[in-house]
DNA sequence: CTGTATCCTTAGGGATACTG
DNA sequence: CAGTATCCCTAAGGATACAG
């Protein structure tokens, strides 16, 4: 996916101009990998359930970069792996999320689906994000 | 753009579930023109910012109505053009676009964005709701 | 194992012609 | 004008080989 320049945006409509960025199959899940699941690494992100592709998720870490939704640092042991995770750009889009879930979990879940998340958002959403954003900080006081 | 049924759904994940309708670039702008801006018609569609093409904007309003986002019915005089208008289903969708509105509006706003709906928004996002719903039902209540 | 590159097929989608 | 169909090119992305 290319990022495009502000010059490039298809409209200054603000959900136009999210969708430049988000508005593909992938994106997105990567960023609930990071907020939801904890996930900091390459390996993480590939045993997703969705099984995407390594050549698709290199670019897509790349291009989240490249917009500043999330960042990198190398890793403090294996020096050759990169540790990822959300910028404040990147956090700002839980309520995205949750959304997301509330109304994929109501109308788009598979019979199995686990509820976890949706159950505990639907039940309380503002008390869901507080716990999420406080989950994240614990963990980037730990590793940043 | 392919509809997948719930069989073909790549995750459980409702955040996967939604984003197999709604991650691309277009699905989600045609909502926003029905929620927003209160367009019905083909013609108000294409005359979008975005400059959709005529192919895309069928293909869309197919595929929305596939998945019971929109519905449509015959216009009232115009016996050879539809209406198309939200299910509940695609209304529900709103807060989805608010938060796209407040994260977009925030990052990703070129620098002359009519910011009517962001600040209004911003400011109080239940009333913005509230009255987007209130409008809509005004509207079904004199069209449908 | 992390991450990139390459190959190759298909889907997205722009332009435009066309039908009712 | 509403909506569809066709042409055609580019981008998305799966499989897989490859490099560090």
């Amino acid at each position: 996916m290319e990022i495009l320049k502000p010059s490039e945006c298809r409209s200054c409509c603000p959900i136009a101009n999210a969708l430049d960025i988000l508005g593909d199959r992938w994106s997105l899940l990567v960023i609930r990998d990071m907020m939801m699941f904890n996930k900091h690494e390459f390996g993480e992100f590939i045993k997703g359930p969705e099984r995407i592709a390594t050549n698709i998720l290199t670019d897509r870490l790349n291009c989240l970069q490249d917009c500043r939704i999330i960042a990198s640092r190398r890793h403090p042991t294996h020096k050759n792996k990169k540790i990822y995770y959300l910028t404040q750009k990147g956090k700002d889009l839980l309520p995205v999320l949750v959304e997301l879930i509330l109304w994929g979990g109501t109308y788009r879940a598979a019979p199995d689906m686990p509820k976890a998340h949706f159950n505990k958002i639907k039940r309380d959403p503002k008390k869901f994000m507080q716990t999420t954003l406080h989950e994240l900080k614990t963990w980037e006081q730990k590793n940043l």
